[in-house]
DNA sequence: TAGTGGTCTAGACCACGAA
DNA sequence: TCGTGGTCTAGACCACTAT
């Protein structure tokens, strides 16, 4: 076996067996080289692996930890993202990046099937489950059914002020999901390096009369998340 | 901007404008090395990113291939998978790697809701799209409702054989979706680096009458795939 | 300011694939 | 057998973090 496969076992080994728990620091990559007693480069390989294998992250120029375990996360279910991490014992915690109104481009306006040269309103929004950055999304709202939407508190459910502030319920949604890199704004909110591992959900939105309201550009962090989808709810 | 990432901007650049075209080879590493005027291992993390992108892939000791686009898969839709590539105008390939029946470890029998020391029968076969291995399967069957179905032709489509020897038929279906690592025979089958990404579908499948038939263990090439969920087909 | 991670150099040897 | 990718060494400098 390589050298770096025995590293990674071994650290992989001590964090299984609880010694090394989640969130918790791992020492320096040059103590960790001359723990194993080997380079720097070698040592990187095997924590490179255990992040792409989500046993481990790292937070830019700040080290690397141990991973906390998975959200559940069912996206076919609208229960509000902070009542679901509560539910599941952990801390959440949104924050507004920027909103405002501006031109769709291609994409979404092919989405939200809409014409050409419309205007949409985007939300862009970080949120973090204890402390850690998880999930970034960009959210491309339909200005039809939401005029003035922006002015509202947007750090906690959109879910929420559709239903109370526009009589909007939720029908139909549609979702691709694929594992992309993540770069850009994204990478930069989730504070992970330019190009890393992510998963992207694209989810389009309809109300209860099949129109739709609004897609989503959900980027999260790869270890961060576990899809549920029981076609039995729909 | 870092030099691998000027190195990867110029590999993508030439792979997205068509210079470079599915499935075609890269040069040799030491070739690219000289040609961007730097070391292997500073050119190497500049595939590595694309790589985890999805826009290139290796094959063991075998070189980098720029990849061919992702298979649009709507998991609810049990359609062949043979009937699906096809559709997308691609050459379908199974081949049967193992079939035996054996004890049920913990995981499957908590799946298939199986008591204690049940035996399962397993399925492993390995899917490609134009000669490219990108999904390995493990299948675990319920045996009650099939027995002596390891003596059927296991290359086609499972689905078929419910139908037309048992006939039974799909109903509800549960998926777990999470990004993941492979290892073991998933890494060794997909002809990928054990420890590389990977897309892991846990399904549970249901007939008619709500009660469990199989589940199966999908792993999925991290760049081979887009997952498709439509509430509406429900 | 000291220490850290991010990036990079210039080599090396081995095992496997292709010929 | 030759070239390839897989692995590894022993350093280096810089930008950023933590203090």
């Amino acid at each position: 076996m390589s050298q770096f496969q025995t590293i990674k076992r071994t650290l992989q080994d001590q964090i299984e067996s609880g010694l090394l728990t989640a969130g918790c620091k791992l020492p320096a990559e040059r103590k960790l080289a001359e723990l194993f007693d080997t380079t720097r480069i070698t040592l990187r390989e095997a924590l490179v692996l255990l992040e792409s294998e989500g046993v481990i992250y790292r937070e830019e120029r700040r080290g690397w930890f141990v991973s906390p375990p998975r959200l559940d996360y069912n996206p076919a279910e609208r229960s509000h993202f902070h009542e679901m991490v509560r539910q599941q014992g952990r801390q959440p915690d949104t924050r507004l990046l920027d909103c405002q109104t501006l031109a769709a481009n291609t994409e979404i306006s092919r989405l939200l099937q809409l014409p050409a040269l419309s205007r949409v309103h985007r939300v862009q929004r970080l949120r973090r489950i204890d402390q850690r950055p998880v999930l970034y999304v960009e959210h491309y709202l339909n200005p039809a059914p939401f005029p003035d939407i922006l002015q509202h508190n947007l750090n906690g459910s959109l879910t929420e002020i559709y239903q109370q502030h526009y009589g909007v319920g939720y029908g139909r949604l549609r979702l691709q999901i694929y594992p992309t890199a993540l770069t850009g704004e994204a990478a930069a909110a989730l504070n992970v390096a330019q190009g890393s591992h992510g998963l992207l959900i694209i989810r389009v939105n309809y109300d209860q009369e099949n129109r739709i309201l609004d897609c989503d550009y959900e980027y999260w962090r790869h270890d961060a998340v576990c899809l549920l989808v029981d076609t039995a709810e729909f």
